[in-house]
RNA sequence: CGCGGAGUGGAGCAGCCUGGUAGCUCGUCGGGCUCAUAACCCGAAGGUCGUAAGUUCAAAUCUUGCCUCCGCAACCA
């Protein structure tokens, strides 16, 4: 019998840096897709990837002294591993720079050209000499190059064009015939509406960029990044290429994944790619939102605490994995902070699942040696639970089929929820009083046993390290944990548990909470030498003494002059006189200060504080200021004492 | 007038398309239980649904104006 298959994908992901967690969720939601459809009997391809040519990749190997390709084969290492920590069960990895997809590549390129669809012509933007890089009028900085802050001017280069202004009105009509192709159904209006102001045909090479794929038939130009990547779904599948051969049985895919901002190429661009080369298109792309952290989007500036591979170390991988699958609604947008996960971790896998598994293990144990006895006796009140078990699969199926994962997880927690409160309805501990309750009490335990082999069954696509604990602890097996073992409640023969470790350690917030704070504290102040607050005052941790104090050379100084730094939004570069001498302090106050607060004003400096260049300034000592987080305001001294005058 | 999203009890969200008792999670408070990871179960408090006007018997939901916040603006998931 021929299974049906389902060809889910990821982005190819742009190796110029590591990935954050943004990138995480998206290969996590792919990955629990895949699994689950795995689960189901589908034969599944599930392909991740790299997209590694270009400028930026270009220069940042150069900045470091390797060759692109070293570059990027360091950094995919890195991803593979990262995908390997988190549990991504991917089953092909394709990388722009593999040659099969090369080969592809330049087929496409010249497939296009030949029917007309790929022109030549030329591209007008603003280039910047120096840096020999075109730029986009948005992406310039106050009119300069954003890179060196040198002049742009127009300029012109030749390039091949894609007709993309041919198929403006062919994606509208595909829109409107396959109502689910966009998804969720908000960004099919942006899409819509954005075709509607015109399409533009679309460079789709280069000659300034030398790191990409050579136009076959003209050798100056190298394929700029749409034809490249976009290829890469099909050239995965052995397209155009000897390397695999499951175009036939994948192609279209069902479900492209992505965040929203890229997903006008992936309905756009690409789907008119496809068009013109006569292929069938995907079956639905998909938009999900990002994962804000607190107001803001991830920046690689915050650093350490959304680093994906910090926080599945810190927490586990199925925490991360779960938080990131939950938490972050459907097509939205969700926001990332370190109690909301800890938070969510502590009370849905800590305390409803972990607990749950935890208690149910430890009665069996207590009240039957570990193994439940055939004799059982069922009643009434057993039955809602049992039916919210009986309804779970097709539930949980049906918002996996519209990936809406956030809600199949939820409705498989309620069962938890439900088998919790189900503890306390039928008071186990009370049957256990009196023998004759046995086969009452042998029934109850099982419906809890029965119950968490629905879940964790489920759980299998979206917590794989969890659920094989949760197995060897209940004493299920293989057979227990299958798709079609969902159909009826019942069908777990026999019980014979196993205490082991505690599955889902609760976390203290509040002292998690402190230790963040500190290192992130003390990372700003080994980062940028601002005046961060001192880590030590902040945990109110150690004491110190009098001694320790006197290290700490406070004066009075005044600030002669004060004028902002070049290049620079947070600092201010004051000239402060401490009663002998001028000496030049940076500030990262700039947010809150104009220099014309500060000029005159008396402050407090740290005298003796080890010099540190900053901007290329030397800053030697430091203002005092109070620091909340948000708002800061400097420590000013009233006018009455001299500059040089001691503090303490 | 560039495009788009959001404003709902302390926090995060659902509900809005298809008007008619405002719902969920976390937190807070009170109670219960003791099998369990100071967990679990029950109950309560807490909201003029950003604002102004309009449509309607009836508006969180439809229309219009305004305010605030946040993204995108053609290679940042």
């Amino acid at each position: 019998m021929e299974k049906k298959t389902f060809y889910i994908t990821t982005p190819i992901y742009y190796p110029s840096d590591n990935l954050h967690i943004g990138h995480s969720y998206t290969t996590v939601v792919a990955d629990s897709l895949a699994r689950y459809k795995r689960l189901q009997g589908y034969d599944v391809m599930f392909l991740t990837g790299t997209d590694e040519h270009g400028q930026k990749i270009q220069d940042k190997a150069l900045s470091v002294g390797k060759t692109p390709k070293q570059y990027v084969d360091d950094i995919v290492a890195s991803i593979k591993d990262l995908w390997e920590l988190m549990d991504i069960k991917y089953d092909r990895f394709v990388r722009t720079t593999d040659p099969y997809h090369e080969k592809t590549v330049q087929k496409i390129f010249k497939t296009l050209y030949d029917k007309g669809d790929i022109y030549k012509g030329f591209y007008e933007g603003m280039y910047c000499k120096p840096c020999e890089t075109f730029w986009t009028k948005s992406q310039l900085v106050d009119g300069k190059c954003p890179d060196c802050g040198r002049e742009v001017y127009s300029a012109k280069e030749e390039a091949y064009f894609f007709k993309l202004s041919n198929y403006a009105d062919k994606l509208l009509d595909l829109y409107e015939k396959n109502p689910k192709f966009i998804q969720p159904e908000t960004r099919k209006n942006e899409m819509i509406s954005f075709i509607k102001q015109g399409l533009q045909d679309l460079c789709v090479s280069r000659t300034t960029v030398k790191w990409g794929i050579p136009v076959e038939f003209d050798p100056e130009h190298t394929v700029y990044v749409w034809v490249d990547a976009l290829s890469n779904y099909i050239s995965a599948l052995g397209y155009w290429n000897e390397e695999y051969n499951d175009y036939d049985k994948y192609w279209p895919a069902d479900v492209h994944l992505m965040a929203k901002e890229i997903l006008r190429f992936h309905t756009i661009i690409w789907p008119a790619m496809l068009m013109a080369l006569d292929l069938p298109l995907p079956k639905r792309v998909f938009g999900h939102g990002w994962l804000l952290l607190e107001g803001g989007k991830m920046s690689k500036s915050v650093g350490n605490v959304v680093d994906p591979v910090v926080l599945c170390k810190k927490y586990g991988v199925d925490a991360i994995r779960y938080f990131l699958l939950r938490e972050i609604p459907f097509g939205n947008d969700g926001i990332y902070n370190n109690e909301a996960l800890m938070t969510r971790i502590n009370s849905d896998l800590a305390n409803d699942l972990g607990n749950l598994v935890s208690r149910s293990v430890a009665m069996i144990e207590k009240y039957f040696d570990g193994v439940l006895p055939l004799e059982k006796e069922f009643a009434e009140i057993d039955k809602d639970i049992i039916g919210m078990c009986n309804r779970l699969q097709p539930t949980v199926t049906a918002y996996m089929d519209d990936l809406n994962v956030p809600l199949a997880l939820q409705e498989i927690f309620k069962v938890v929820q439900r088998a919790n409160k189900y503890i306390d309805e039928t008071a186990p501990w009370i049957l256990a009083k009196d023998e004759s309750n046995k086969p009452r009490l042998a029934a109850v335990l099982y419906t809890l046993a029965e119950a968490l082999r629905f879940v964790t069954t489920l759980l299998q696509a979206y917590l794989p390290n969890t659920a094989p604990k949760i197995a060897a602890q209940m004493g299920y097996s293989c057979d227990d944990l299958t798709f079609e073992s969902l159909a009826e409640f019942g069908q777990l023969k026999e019980v014979h548990v196993t205490k082991g470790e505690v599955i889902f350690p609760r976390i203290d917030v509040a002292k998690e909470l402190k230790e963040i704070a500190q290192a992130e504290a003390a990372k700003k102040a080994a980062l940028s030498g601002e005046q961060a607050p001192a880590p030590v005052e902040e945990a109110c941790a150690k004491e110190i003494t009098i001694d320790d104090f006197a290290k700490v050379n406070l004066i009075v100084g005044q600030i002669k002059n004060c004028v902002p730094v070049a290049k620079s939004d947070k600092l201010l570069n004051n000239t402060v006189f401490d009663g002998k001498r001028e000496r030049t302090i940076l500030s990262g106050i700039a947010q809150w200060y104009k220099p014309e607060d500060l000029i005159g004003k008396k402050v407090v400096i740290v005298e003796n504080l080890a010099p540190r260049k900053m901007r290329g300034l030397m800053s030697e000592g430091m203002l005092l200021a109070a620091d909340n987080g948000e708002d800061v305001n400097v420590i000013f001294v009233d006018d009455g004492i001299a500059p040089g005058s001691k503090v303490r």
